[in-house]
DNA sequence: GTCTATAGCTAGATAGAC
DNA sequence: GTCTATCTAGCTATAGAC
């Protein structure tokens, strides 16, 4: 057994830095293997089903990031609500490199992108809106107040991401994550 | 001189269709081709310049409408504010199809297309901004309020169009057209 | 103005040496 | 586990017949 060039989490990392710039047809497993200081061969050694297995893992880490970071803090049971917010949404701002960085869901929801994991982004943006929803109540805000807020608030992280990426301008998304915070704390 | 398989603008409104759902590097001359019935050798008489050129073309008459459907509405010297933002904002629902069709900015502003196109991109991002915060001074906002209303239409816009796109449910995009439109009638 | 044919390249994927 | 070499299919683009 030779050892690795690059352990498959860093691998991981690097790739999802491409694929969220670049996108399902944009990324050639080329550039893919390349940032991992791989050949492209080498790759159907580590993720055997080809490309579509390779974006599926860098997806699943992806959305492990918000599991871990953001969903599961948003419902802890534990800390008070302003609290827990204010993690979530700093892990939030670093998820996405305060707004220099794509949202992988966004890159892959192109058509191409859409066929093969359109069911797992529905899914996971669910789950966004559920954590969000969550403590909107936990903040003591009526369900339907609660549902509209979670569901602002993913607009909002969405649109200033297109945004603050179309204009070059990370200020734009910071100052959204403020207006969000706000809109749980009251303006 | 053999007579047009297709007119010029019903094969960009068809091309449109293509780029604007499967983005940049997710559209072959191939399938842009074939949307106007033609074989894609076809396409270098009419766009010499190949597919960049092609692509601009495209990009030149989605932004036309805008300028024509929506900034000069937005911006018109006659008529009182709130018929001026309701003709705008139905216009904004025509041109994405009510939440079914994608913003091709946001299709195009992935790597390989910001690359290209980013510039134009940004200038037209910008024109739409300045064209709502014209219309938030109509209404008799400040400037400094104006153009934050301006900033929050364009995110409220992009972000629902993102989700709606993913969630597969239009509504979400009307009702954030809605909720711009109060914005601006003080709620 | 559109077509067939094809050049030249790069994509995703596989075989087998080391 | 990674590599070189190679296959096939698709891509953008061009040449030239009709």
């Amino acid at each position: 057994m030779r050892p690795q060039k690059i352990s498959d989490q860093e691998l991981t990392v690097n790739m999802l830095e491409i694929l969220r710039s670049r996108g399902y047809d944009g990324s050639s497993l080329n550039d893919l293997a390349l940032v991992g200081g791989l050949k492209k061969a080498s790759l159907y050694h580590r993720y055997p089903g080809g490309k579509e297995t390779l974006v599926q893992s860098v997806l699943d880490h992806f959305t492990g990031e918000f599991e871990h970071r953001v969903f599961s803090v948003l419902t802890a049971k534990k800390k008070k609500p302003k609290k827990k917010l204010t993690a979530a949404l700093r892990s939030i701002a670093l998820i996405y490199d305060n707004g220099g960085a794509n949202c992988l869901y966004r890159a892959l929801s192109m058509q191409s992108g859409m066929e093969i994991f359109g069911a797992q982004i529905r899914e996971n943006c669910q789950k966004w809106l559920k954590s969000f929803e969550h403590i909107g109540k936990d903040f003591g805000f009526k369900k339907k107040k609660s549902k509209l807020l979670a569901l602002e608030s993913l607009i909002k992280i969405q649109g200033s991401l297109v945004l603050s990426n179309i204009f070059g301008d990370r200020k734009l998304f910071i100052e959204t994550l403020n207006d969000i915070k706000n809109s749980y704390l009251g303006n």
